[in-house]
DNA sequence: ACCTGAACACCGTTCAAGT
DNA sequence: ACCTGAACACCGTTCAAGT
């Protein structure tokens, strides 16, 4: 039985729990291939056997995080459901800070993530009886503000963390703005749009 | 007349500029203390007599674009008001993608650009008939939704980048849903606020 | 006053080598 | 199959020295 004693061998998920203990701690700066060995009790170099390179293994990081996005279900009210998504996806941010920048800003992983955490939301949006142009800009506005607020809150010391009754209060904001127009674009038709400057 | 022959000497605006150049034409990671003298034609470490650090020096980039901001005047209708200040944040942060994420993640500079750039975006939805409570949900509402834009266009392949009608759509969205919160809000009491979850 | 250049303590990554 | 260690080409920053 060789390898029974001495050190269990270096595994991808045991790398991405230490490279995330490791940002969440001490700062994405902290991040560095050669401490990851030393947490790791390795050679610096050995992670590069299971990761092809730094950003990559960030990837991996994103993956992780994203992978414990789950939007609460059993929820009635489509109101009740947009609000649900928008906690849940604000507080998965949150409890990693550090790394909310890389979080938002990795194309492929947030649309990995987003195929699966979307459908509820759109779902959400779609029933509130919007007409189906106007439920993709609903969506856009929640995921887009969730990200903002998020980016806010994230670079903000810790001290000053709000307490997210504003984040509530701009929820109720975007929901009567959903009823509003759910209501009037039955009755009359899409009003009309400014126009665009020309960049 | 010494030094009337050479080059002319260093400053923090032909540095600023030079750096913001770096970072415009290569990206974030070609910003380097070295390559910027290099292109200054200057000892790499000539920077640091002009500035403290890189971490400074970054922070005089955000301020430099965050100076160029000034949202457009002599709009009568609020709800003109509010788009024509999105978009002119839109585009003064996308005329930068590079930094965007350092734009939004810097706090100070975040802040003092806030102390001059808000007020108009806080008098327009003020204007709308909200109540106190109700604008700055609003006016946050506003921010941070072209933050989590801007960083969703920014890290997208500049050939991918949208044109701009999912913005104004959002845009639509956003004033409708004040313009019904106002109204509702003059004749009913606020409607009650679906309790927080514990964290 | 303004810039230079050597030096220090780091980086990410490669590659041949060990077991 | 999995890990090590030397090596390479970079970093940011300090500090004494030049003009």
């Amino acid at each position: 039985m060789p390898r029974a004693k001495g050190r269990e061998p270096l595994t991808l998920v045991r790398i991405v729990d230490a490279a995330l203990a490791l940002v969440d701690e001490r700062g994405l700066d902290a991040l560095t291939m050669r401490r990851l060995g030393g947490v790791l009790g390795v050679d610096p170099m050995a992670v590069y056997y299971h990761v092809a390179d730094k950003r990559t293994l960030l990837g991996h990081l994103v993956d992780a995080v994203f992978a414990d996005l789950d939007p609460p279900a059993g929820i009635e009210d489509w109101r009740e459901q947009v609000r649900a998504w928008a906690r849940a996806y604000r507080d998965l941010a949150l409890a990693h800070p550090n790394l909310v920048l890389q979080l938002f800003s990795y194309r492929e992983a947030v649309a990995a993530a987003a195929a699966r955490a979307d459908p509820p939301l759109r779902a959400a949006v779609g029933a509130s009886g919007l007409p189906p142009a106007d439920v993709e800009a609903a969506g856009d506005l929640v995921v887009d503000y969730v990200h903002g607020y998020v980016l806010g809150e994230a670079s903000a010391p810790p001290a000053a963390r709000g307490d997210g009754t504003g984040f509530e209060a701009v929820l109720d904001l975007i929901v009567t703005g959903i009823e509003a127009r759910a209501l009037t674009s039955s009755t009359t038709p899409r009003r009309r749009r400014a126009k665009q400057p020309a960049r």
